[in-house]
DNA sequence: CCTCCTGTAGTCAAACTTGACTAGCAGATC
DNA sequence: GATCTGCTAGTCAAGTTTGACTACAGGAGG
């Protein structure tokens, strides 16, 4: 398959996708807006890459433009394609499932979670725990010798580290879990989506250090 | 200064340390054997580019050797050289000292925490401890608008997790520091340093539990 | 003796990431 | 009315990572 799990694939196909059509720089101001290059590696050059290599792939479609209307080069538009539709989905929904300890892939999934229907959401958070607790069980197994956990010395400490984040990262979900079955947020097919993208011309309120004065209601 | 934060130029450092002198298959076996292609990017390919590329910056000594005696291409082995064993040392307390949610660097030095005298391991964690705070403090606050969490959306989730992480790890920070201050492991300066992770009987394909004559500090 | 298989040791091109850089236009400054 | 600064939009070279590939030696099997 295409996809190797990569969290700026996923930002920017979402990101794209939220605008219908979108240039780089938007793309580069909403990742900018939602946080994002505090938590992964999405960097301009990155950003770019994405876009094009995507669209190398058919993932996207590229319409090349007038030049901006607010100054600077040409810019390049994209539109998410059927098959980066499909793309998205299945990154989306092996970010929220799989445990590979990668922080920044679940923070984006988490973020667009609200694109899939409340249950499946559940259900992919209940697979993930499971993903968990599996992993949890094999690095025990794997890791601790006949002798007892002391034969390892301090190296029996990283093992510990990865169990206290395997533990905590369930709890987590575990919690996710219950707020979405108590109903909260707002999901697929469920009414007015959550808009999380900069219109064309609006300013981030992050960057700025300016309070927000964005809510939906 | 050299040092951008890697897991694997730490990792190959202690690796080629803890041998005195080693070739890159040795060192890859090490990594395998420390368990370190789960939690970092210890493939083949990262490891000799990193031996190549600290040769190139003075940290490591390169020694052209003899075709292998057991096959294969000819190898080059390697030596930490005194900017290189300062290297490490740098790496080391940094990898201990900040907090960039990284856990692979934070693994590999939980590796060679033994390497440091007591005081100063414990005194690193207290760093970590604070520094783990202070970033906590920094992101609620950001992130928080005035209209209260819930005005975020889902969005919150993400900043939940974050946070949810930092707790977790400073948690298992502050139990490791415990446990040190307890008496625990063996660090420097205290008699025979702790040698490797074998299960008892089994053979190690690199087997060297002889750690450096002499030359530690 | 010849072929295949395994283990040793490392190389390489392609992909990805990074941070610095270019270049156009608008409004402010002098 | 020339220059300076800042925003828009993106490019680029250098560095890093990845996974597949090469090449060599010894032993098993035929």
């Amino acid at each position: 398959m295409l996809g190797v799990m990569s969290a700026i694939r996923l930002l920017v196909l979402g990101a794209v996708r939220m605008h219908g059509r979108a240039h780089g720089y938007q793309v580069r101001n909403d990742l900018e807006y939602w946080g994002a290059h505090e938590w992964s590696n999405a960097k301009p050059g990155s950003i770019y890459h994405a876009l094009k290599q995507m669209a190398k792939q058919g993932l996207l479609l590229a319409h090349e433009t007038a030049p901006s209307t607010a100054g600077g080069p040409p810019r390049t538009e994209y539109e998410v394609t059927d098959e980066g539709l499909a793309e998205y989905r299945t990154l989306l929904r092996d970010a929220i499932r799989a445990y590979d300890q990668n922080t920044d892939v679940l923070s984006a999934a988490v973020g667009f979670i609200v694109d899939l229907p409340r249950e499946e959401a559940v259900e992919l958070l209940k697979e993930r725990v499971e993903a968990i607790r599996g992993w949890r069980e094999s690095v025990t197994e794997y890791y601790t010798p006949e002798e007892g956990p002391e034969s390892l010395g301090h190296i029996g400490e990283i093992m510990n580290l990865w169990v206290h984040s395997a533990d905590s990262g369930a709890e987590w979900t575990r919690g996710l879990i219950a707020r979405i079955e108590g109903g909260a947020y707002t999901f697929a097919g469920e009414g007015e989506p959550f808009v999380g993208v900069l219109a064309d011309g609006e300013e981030s309120p992050y960057a700025t250090g300016v309070p927000d004065p964005g809510d939906r209601d």
